[in-house]
DNA sequence: ATGACTGGAGTTTCCAGA
């Protein structure tokens, strides 16, 4: 069984006791981290764990990781030539293990809506598109986790005309991101769970919003379908979202029968 | 109490997050 979690942590140096209770108890074979806001990561602990550490991110702001338990073959940070803006290489990892490529990405926020920040967003995903057709063919084995900053559905916000055309629930954001899937990506939550509605991955600080579920699904385990015919069992860790301190993003799992 | 955010930078207040 190979067990993947992502996880938006909203900084590693506060969050790390959580991850590092959560590795312990879980035991994924990847875990991908989103806003590790770090430049250096705290890497000692989780080695001591058992777990290889692959990061990228800049100071205070950003920062993506991949923790494995495998050692990786090869490591990539940002998206090459394709797209050289500096913070590009605080959001995009990848390592190769053998035949199996993993990705943890965090997708700009992109707020105010129609802003500079928000078309920026949007090519952020033509980019990431552009950057698997060049190197990579749907029938490679591609896991691309982490926090896309869209709800793709309806039933992925808790009120969907309230949100219509808010930040991450656009028309625009959320073609972008089917383009990226259209490529030969496959969500893993929802192809298990095609009609479930009120399971979400993000919860405002504000407002008790996590109390009410007032949420949204931001988070992903993408998989091309060599991987996603596999697809065991996926879930949303609502406990250590509920924990003292939590990050405003659950971590989320996806299991595969391999 | 009739309302309640968090983290980082870098100095006590602003910005980003979504």
């Amino acid at each position: 069984m190979l067990k993947v979690v992502s996880w938006n942590v909203n900084s590693i140096n506060v969050r790390k006791e959580q991850v590092l209770r959560f590795l312990e108890e879980k035991q994924p074979d990847f875990l991908l981290l989103q806003e590790t806001k770090v430049e250096h990561f705290p890497k000692e602990p989780f080695q001591r764990l058992g777990y290889k550490v692959y990061h990228a991110g800049g100071k205070g702001r950003n920062g993506v990781a991949i923790l494995s338990k495998e050692e990786a073959d090869e490591t990539v940070i940002g998206f090459g030539d394709l797209f050289q803006d500096v913070q590009a290489k605080e959001r995009l990892i990848g390592c190769r293990f053998k035949d199996l490529y993993v990705f943890s990405v965090y997708v700009p926020n992109g707020a105010p809506v129609e802003s500079d920040y928000y078309y920026y967003k949007l090519e952020f995903f033509y980019h990431l598109r552009e950057y698997l057709e060049k190197n990579f063919s749907p029938q490679d084995k591609i896991i691309l986790g982490g926090d896309f900053n869209v709800a793709l559905q309806p039933q992925d916000v808790y009120d969907p005309l309230l949100f219509e055309g808010q930040i991450c629930f656009t028309e625009r954001e959320r073609k972008a991101m089917s383009y990226l899937l259209d490529w030969g990506l496959i969500d893993t939550f929802r192809l298990l769970y095609p009609d479930k509605k009120g399971l979400f991955t993000w919860w405002d600080y504000q407002f008790s919003a996590f109390k009410k579920n007032l949420g949204m699904r931001l988070d992903y385990i993408l998989a091309t379908k060599p991987l996603a015919q596999h697809l065991k069992e996926c879930d949303v860790d609502l406990k250590t979202r509920g924990l003292p301190k939590p990050s405003d993003h659950a971590p989320i799992i996806a299991m595969f029968d391999l």
